[in-house]
DNA sequence: GATGAATGAGGGTTCATTCAT
DNA sequence: TATGAATGAACCCTCATTCAT
């Protein structure tokens, strides 16, 4: 009998190797050559764990999203109270090992690919609208629904456009700042929200 | 007898194929070939009028950079209030001529090839830098120097946000919601620094 | 615990799939790996009971060659009279088990096969040969032996002939237009061969 | 301005050196890169004037069926009486410009081919057609047209033959005996037919 | 005996680039 | 100035074959 149960290791030693070729030379020489041998494998091999290149970076792209939740996720449950909860989120989407250099370089590969794969953008409508619901979520406790909604979408902004800064910036991410900047909008936000809500 | 003239006018004609190929197709379709044959050209010419395909991206990535920056600049220097000349920066930045579908496809692709390209990361790092500077200057004519200073930095941060949406949602840019987030964002600041000043 | 007396099931197994798979996607589908699996075995197996792959496809060969002069000799043995034995022949040679879709195109791809690979050829020499000599040894008993040679020669050609237009029609073969041929050519042999004597 | 003109040339060129290497090696070894290098030129240039390998394929096969043709059709053009025509049918298949080795081998490997690529099998059947129309039209001008479409059936299975044999024998065509053979079974139904008439 | 993981050569194809015209 | 023929490297992928289990 041959070696049995390498199919998700495979798996996941591949993943992890596109993940790391596209951050040295972008998708572009993300080669299957290159990526097989960066797990130390042959070329061919990566046609026996999937169906094609393309299969390779649709789960590439999906397992990213699966980290990314789950890193925010992990933070939320341990929270209760909804403010607490809502920093949770945004400690989550922002903590630095979510936004190491490779996830992000990455991710902004698959997001330019997103507009000619039509496969690539569910996964990333998904993973966006799962971080509006989780935002409104909490915030819908704390203030009324329509400035939920409204905070919402501009918190999620506000968090693309750190995100965006973290992956093209020279320096690489700058959580401190990233942190600083989110929470100052929330608080701007929920304070104005209370001051209506008193008039 | 060789047509005088002609080299600018092919110039802009190839820039102009590249980002209509690199909406079609996105970067890894956008061919010498096809750029040629959708100028009405042959894929030689290319090198006639840049030195590689790599000088190509570069000559296109930096007429975007341009034309963006004239966008701005132009509504800028129609105001002469602060606050005015700043809503300019925001306006221009979220007008809808400025975020159409292939500029904005563009953009987003050579934003993931900024990573390995070193001469692409220049220009966008000036044009980071350059609307950073931008809201600071207005900025510090109506706030203290290190509050300008972070809500420029805040702001074009939120402005990335949206564009980053605008780049990568199903149903392309919706300036006026960009819009009203955006100046949101700015009062809630100004008013802010205001109250701050008052105390 | 070696399973004894495997060895000619799985080769026979094989030979059969190697045969249907020919028949399903001609020679260049015809995988060492679809072949194990339309077997009901595993890739590697074929490595076990074959040297290589040629030497499956050369066993093949040599499979469909016997099955297909066994099919003629056990009818020629039911016969005793010189001219039911020659009937025997060309009806062995026509009969519908024997021209089945699948016989016929790995038959057809093996003899394409058979000018890059003498090992195959001398499989083909030998069945073709040995039809010639049936068909000269019954043919003696009732002509002379000049004559005899011409119509075998003939009459073998002819029967190459049906073979191939049953090989390549798209409506598959059509034994009994085939049949007809073949005996009315048969018959107007005899029959001048007769008249010469007479005179 | 470039070399023009070239592609009916080119066409030519890679054509024939798709034939030389299928017979060289059989279909399996008639890489792109083989037939390139036997014509002189590059791997890359078979896509610059064919679409496919396929296409080549193609092309290749519809270039021996349209040799094929035309080589009868001249003899057939020289000829007035319906059976000098006739004659000239026969002669023409059977020419030994016709059998060569190469032209042979080619059209036994697409006829293996045929099988599972359809477009293949168009042009095939074609050629098929038309001699066996031709076959039956100058056989109508000497005999009832019952007889005529049973002789060239007849007849046309009969030139498969030999050219089968042809295509399979390792010593090579052999016109001589193919002619006589050929001319035999003519001349025996012909009689036939008069006799018929007779009584 | 049998598996399927793994290899690496070679397949067809695409493409940036060069060059004669 | 502009063409498109031509190149050759590199891509993705398939495959016969090997081998640890």
């Amino acid at each position: 009998m041959p070696k049995l149960g390498m199919e998700p290791i495979r798996r996941r030693q591949l993943i992890e190797a596109t993940i790391a070729a596209i951050q040295e030379g972008g998708l572009a020489e993300a080669t299957v050559s290159r990526i097989g041998h960066r797990a130390g494998l042959s070329p061919g091999i990566i046609h026996h764990y999937f169906e094609d290149k393309d299969a390779l970076l649709e789960a590439t792209m999906r397992a990213l999203a699966s980290d990314f939740r789950l890193g925010i996720v992990k933070r939320v449950a341990r929270e209760t109270a909804p403010l607490a909860r809502l920093g949770a989120v945004i400690e989550g989407f922002l903590a630095p090992e979510q936004l190491t250099p490779q996830t992000v370089a990455a991710w902004l590969a698959f997001s330019a690919l997103v507009r000619s794969k039509p496969r690539l953008a569910r996964i990333q409508r998904v993973i966006v609208r799962r971080l509006h619901s989780n935002l409104k979520h909490e915030l819908k406790r704390v203030v009324p629904a329509a400035e939920a909604e409204q905070i919402a979408e501009g918190l999620g902004t506000l968090l693309d456009g750190l995100w965006l800064r973290a992956a093209t910036s020279p320096t690489g991410p700058d959580p401190a700042s990233a942190h600083r900047l989110a929470f100052d909008y929330l608080e701007l936000q929920l304070a104005r929200s209370r001051t209506n809500r008193q008039v």
